[in-house]
DNA sequence: CGAGCGGTTAAGATAGGGTTAAGGTTTTAA
DNA sequence: TTAAAACCTTAACCCTATCTTAACCGCTCG
């Protein structure tokens, strides 16, 4: 089972508390990088998977938001934890709009800090416009999926299936939620599920190897890379 | 069908605040049920999927933290965002330690409420309880038992036969009453329980030499570690 | 020593999931 | 507006993982 050693990006102008968090992190064995930044963030966040990202809105060149809406733009669902010194509630909602998903008021407790960053790094986003696992790609706007780069041929519920799939993913999606989410109140009387799984598969499996559409008896589907967990 | 529609499930045993609440929701097309205490609450939790879950801290007779704690044994994953009058950070800690995944304090602003839940319900809360006993491992919510970090090959019925002995791990279960939690009404009129047994001990303890299912004569079962009472 | 309890094994039954094709409905395009 | 295409539901069929059943084994204890 996995360590419980987590690795969170830093992103803050201020020095001190920047190396105050570094410290108080360490002692809890959260591994936290440091971008003074936002042009650096981005660049490290590019190169490496963090697990979270605390980011100070308010940084010189460019600000925190514009920080956001650029990691979410790349399609990176990284949660991201915001920091500002202002506390207006307008601010708060610009950042979540911009694809933030908690949000720390300065001066804040370390330990808040500590314990939200742990909270905001098991999960997922789910704030991000394209949905990726492996060489599938989801353009929620648009609703298309693509795989190896081509595009597939989805009917709207089949492309809604895997949207739910794909935001779950690894994890398995019960027939249940599935029908709950896609058919709401009125679910078909039939195997109509089944149906749209075959082709789903068909899309989406059938020209590879690796096969990403996974069922697991009396639980119901996942979309994953075989050996993940 | 509509687009953007969540449903989550209001649990407050203010009246007035819930309507106000709800009425709120409705505006921007989430569907809000309400539930005014807890027993309730996990009611209709267990018979519904929501998007998430708010929750009130102080509520009669159970307690919010209890509630909290209560879905995620039970291995729902719902987002929960707890509400609260208090402002102190213990409360905050304890709360994200049940498995709450945000929090907001008394009195807030509708359109925080909303756009936090908004973004709660994107996501997957990633906050479920595990129950363990020794190295043997039982993710909740994916049904997966792990002994030693290896995941094991149980069938459904297994899976539930050992998930109940977890719960009422070192106590001793009846063998009525494994019948009855795992085929409640039309149990099977045979030694069906006895092979299931046997296919659990395989899996679990034939690699071991500590063996952690136990048979006692004429009373049931128990999985515990050898020197357990 | 034989009756009862629990473990082991293998075979047959069943249910859950996969596949296919037909028919009806909705959407799209002409 | 109408015809064609795309899409969704339905039902029938098949296969396989899982569950049940029954028979047998071996121990323990009265």
């Amino acid at each position: 089972m996995a360590r419980n050693t987590l690795t969170v990006l830093l992103v803050e102008d201020d020095r001190d508390l920047a190396e105050t968090v570094v410290e108080y992190f360490a002692l809890e064995n959260v591994y936290c990088d440091h971008a003074s930044d936002g042009a650096l963030a981005l660049n490290l966040i590019e190169r490496h998977l963090y697990d979270g990202i605390i980011l100070d809105l308010n940084l010189p060149r460019v600000s925190g938001l514009q920080v956001c809406e650029h990691i979410r733009h790349k399609g990176i669902d990284t949660p991201i934890l915001m920091l500002t010194a202002k506390d207006t509630l307008d601010d708060k909602l610009l950042g979540f709009e911009k694809g933030a998903d908690d949000y720390l008021v300065k001066p804040f407790a370390m330990a808040e800090l500590m314990v939200r960053t742990q909270v905001l790094a098991k999960r997922k986003s789910g704030q991000v416009a394209k949905l990726t696992v492996k060489d599938l790609v989801l353009d929620i706007k648009q609703q298309e999926v693509y795989r190896d780069g081509k595009l597939l041929s989805l009917s709207p519920i089949g492309t809604k299936i895997v949207e739910l799939l794909m935001r779950e993913s690894p994890n398995v999606v019960s027939r249940k939620k599935i029908i709950q989410t896609v058919w709401a109140d009125d679910p078909p009387d039939s195997n109509s599920l089944k149906v749209h799984m075959f082709h789903i598969r068909k899309e989406i499996d059938a020209a590879h190897s690796e096969k990403l559409v996974h069922t697991i008896t009396s639980k119901g589907f996942a979309i994953k890379s075989s050996e993940d967990v």
